[in-house]
DNA sequence: GCGAGGGT
DNA sequence: ACCCTCGC
């Protein structure tokens, strides 16, 4: 009989998700075998803790649906080496653990309960965020794979007090291994700190105005019909403007337009594609259009009314901190990093979030925070110079690598430099650059030696970077935060190629996400001992937005500058815009 | 799973 | 570069 929990391991990591499908259910069995005793009432529970080392902490699992801005908990196990493993049941009221501290594993939802309950929750620790920064790029961190990881073994089906004790075997061995690769100062100070800033961020949740969602899907549906009038008549008939497959069919069967490029499938339909054509031909205009609209009707208008919580009314997004392999959050159920402001049209979708009625919104946002990051690490002077001096930082480029005086610097080249500011960030090569600047490739490699030409110390920063990432099979943030990239050590120079410009973004992008998420932790703690109402809302990886009565926001205003702008000391000053507004749009 | 597109 | 969601 094959080791079904093996092979499912195995073809887990090799991703064959398909396979893995064709395994047998594994048998439910080991939980019914296992006899753990069911604390019931709060005298069970004294009884067990009696058992506990006054000041020692005790392993927990909670055990529920972990929704935002109430999640439902059944049960805890419990667990210590003197007490054994135990299963609480939870009623209504948070347990009373005696002040002990708990070592759980991913305990936001177990925080955001305790919130819920009027209680306030008790210090913890949290083993799969100590997971997360030993090795922030798995897929998962669910307690049976982390441990297998770190421990050789984990609980595979087991009941919650026996999961328990697995977090404890994982917390013996956490701290040590956190302080052997220098992250215990990150854990302890930054991403510890922030779970329950997440956790009380998730459950203020906010408003938006559902009416407006509606009236504004019902324009969009308006157009949207015309459109697809338009797009059959031009088309010569109907077929599905969603289906990218149908779409080239029309384009590059029936149309006969000339195909621009390939994607695995077949060929592309993209919106750099449709530009294209759109210079020869009616209909792609109107597809991106169509597409447009569909998008900001779909994932927006029509989505975002649908996830109002029926008691707080508010919209409740879910912030994960395990997610990015670079130290980013994400936010999920719906995502709030991706609400629209380029367009006018998606700024119609923006204004319907609303503060608490008679609140205004603050906004406040670092302003260029990755080139300054680049400027600190790297060293490099005119950068330095410039964020020094309040400079416009794209201008200031254009001229140096242009050659031309700051005050004769043209929109045009600005625009250059912006891109190619942004593509050194991002590690982008000639190609990529020249992508997206309608340039050749050997323009664009042209441009970026200029460019390195006129930034020693950001080349030589760079390429120390990947030379120490492939020496050592991680790159780190000012921190300490790593990412681990063993492919810096592949011979294949595709893989290897895009394993640098990840060696070379995770740094900057992540130092970014240290900084942001320090200035989270301290404006949380400002705001409490300040008796603030205003509450932090939403992060948006370089901006916080808050809501505040009108009566704070001077207050509000010059501690969130303050805080911000002091997170992290840099060779350059960190600049913060911010921005009020009776709505997202405004602010 | 893929292509596409929204954000940083 | 990093994400998440949508529709197919």
């Amino acid at each position: 009989e094959p080791d079904w929990e093996r092979l499912r391991a195995l073809w887990k990591e090799l991703e064959f998700h398909t396979l893995i499908r064709q395994i047998p259910a594994s048998a439910p069995a080991a939980v019914a075998a296992e006899a753990l005793p069911t604390l019931e009432g709060p005298e069970a529970l004294e009884r067990w803790l009696g058992a506990v080392p006054a000041d020692a902490p005790v392993a927990v699992d909670w055990v529920g649906e972990g929704a935002p801005p109430e999640p439902t908990l059944s049960a805890l196990g419990l667990f210590h080496p003197a007490a054994g493993a135990a299963i609480l049941p939870l009623g209504s009221v948070p347990p009373e653990l005696g002040g002990r501290r708990l070592i759980g594993h991913d305990v936001k939802p177990m925080i955001e309960w305790w919130l819920a309950r009027g209680g306030s929750p008790p210090a913890f620790e949290d083993t799969a965020v100590g997971a997360y920064l030993l090795n922030p790029a798995r897929t998962n961190y669910k307690l049976d794979e982390v441990s297998a990881e770190l421990l050789g073994e984990g609980p595979g089906l087991a009941a919650p007090g026996t999961r328990a004790r697995w977090v404890w075997k994982l917390w013996e061995m956490l701290p040590r291994a956190l302080k052997e690769v220098g992250l215990d100062t990150l854990y302890e100070e930054v991403e510890r700190p922030l779970v329950p800033v997440l956790a009380a961020m998730e459950r203020h949740g906010i408003r938006v105005d559902p009416g407006g969602l509606e009236a504004f899907s019902k324009e969009l549906d308006g157009t949207l019909v015309g459109l697809t009038r338009q797009i059959y008549t031009l088309a010569g008939g109907e077929f599905n403007i969603g289906s990218p497959k149908q779409l080239a069919e029309v384009l590059f069967e029936k149309l006969k337009l000339p195909p621009v490029k390939k994607t695995k499938t077949g060929y592309s339909t993209d919106a750099d594609v449709l530009e294209q054509l759109a210079l020869g031909h009616e209909l792609p205009a109107k597809i991106i259009e169509h597409r447009t609209l569909a998008k900001l009707k779909s994932t927006y208008a029509d989505a975002l009314p649908e996830l109002i919580h029926p008691s707080t009314r508010r919209i409740h997004t879910s912030f994960n901190q395990l997610v990015a392999a670079t130290g980013r959050l994400s936010s999920s159920a719906p995502n709030l990093q991706n609400i629209p402001i380029r367009t006018e049209l998606g700024r119609r979708i923006r204004a319907a979030f609303l503060p608490e009625p008679g609140w205004r919104f603050l906004a406040a946002d670092y302003s260029q925070i990755e080139l300054r990051i680049l400027a600190h690490v790297s060293g490099e002077e005119s950068l330095l110079a410039a964020f020094r001096a309040g400079e416009d930082i794209h201008q200031r480029t254009a001229a140096e690598v242009f050659g031309v005086n700051v005050t004769a610097v043209v929109a045009e080249q600005r625009a250059i430099a912006k891109t190619t500011n942004f593509a050194v960030i991002y590690g982008v090569t000639a190609f990529g650059l020249s992508n997206q600047l309608s340039f050749t490739p050997k323009q664009a490699q042209e441009f970026l030696d200029r460019f390195f030409g006129r930034h020693a110390k950001v080349k030589a920063y760079l390429e120390r970077t990947v030379a120490e990432g492939r020496q050592r099979g991680f790159v780190q943030t000012l921190l300490g935060r790593r990412r681990y990239i063993p492919e810096l050590q592949s011979g294949n120079p595709n893989l290897r190629g895009f394993a640098e410009r990840m060696a070379t973004n995770a740094p900057i992008q992540g130092t970014a996400a240290d900084l942001v998420k320090i200035a989270m932790v301290r404006m949380a703690k400002a705001l409490a001992e300040g008796g603030f109402k205003a509450r932090m809302l939403l992060q948006v990886h370089d901006e916080l937005l808050f809501e505040a009565p009108e009566d704070e926001l001077a207050r509000l205003e010059a501690l969130t500058r303050e805080v911000m702008e002091s997170a992290m000391a840099l060779d350059v000053p960190l600049k913060v815009d911010i921005k009020t507004g009776a709505d997202w749009e405004q602010a």
